[in-house]
DNA sequence: TTTGTATTTGGCTATTATGCCAAAAAGGCA
DNA sequence: TGCCTTTTTGGCATAATAGCCAAATACAAA
């Protein structure tokens, strides 16, 4: 073993964290049609170019994307080859969490 | 579609986010042998039972764990069926962040 | 060199997360 | 009822995160 449990765990916790942010997801999700420079994302994005810098620099420290300079451009890349499966889980969870919502409106409605 | 890409991208976000946390992580794992009263997990993991109470606290809000309350205990139990692919694919990067490492100390013992 | 574009970094503030202790709440049992 | 166990909640201190602006850096082109 490379890694005790404890060192494991928090791997894997500095990975979720990292994807943990709807334009960190934004991102992961458009890298995943191809690369694309920090100024397209930004223009997509709507936030200052600095904050998306930042959000980058995260992706980039968790090992899910990699970067490449040419000329004056950033172009990222996605370096995770199995998100469609990923999120395929957490799809389960937020249908489960819309279903309960439901159920609580429901009851409520009942009572 | 039920949500608008950018409530969605939240939705994932606050998934994603309820996971990223090692003492989480840990319970979800410990949970996938099967059910745990608060005081078992709170005697593993060896913090104060608050905090452990205010972490399955953040896994309900999320819908990844259900709770279940008999007698003085709460018993709490797992709501995902997919970890298993979920976590194969955080260990893809996990090895890519470890590979990288190396390689950087490769170099710098050649520099 | 000067200017312009693209990106990162520093600094600041506001918000949120974490973990402990103390206290409250809820149930079991004498 | 009174006491014990289990769990949650409130409060507090500390730390981390997010976003913006301004400044620095890097490269290209005039």
């Amino acid at each position: 073993m490379l890694l005790t449990r404890k060192a494991h765990l928090e791997a894997r916790a500095r990975v979720l964290k990292a994807m943990a942010h709807p334009t960190r997801l934004f991102i992961v999700e458009e890298l995943e049609k191809g690369e694309r420079c920090v100024c397209e994302l930004t223009a997509m994005i709507g936030a200052d170019v600095s904050t998306v810098s930042k959000h980058l620099t995260v992706l980039k420290q968790a090992g899910i994307v990699a970067d490449d300079k040419r000329g004056n451009q950033v172009f990222y890349t996605l370096q995770v080859p199995c998100l469609q499966k990923f999120f395929s889980c957490i799809e389960t969870v937020i249908l489960q969490q819309a279903k309960a919502h439901v159920s609580l409106i429901r009851q409520a409605g009942e009572g």
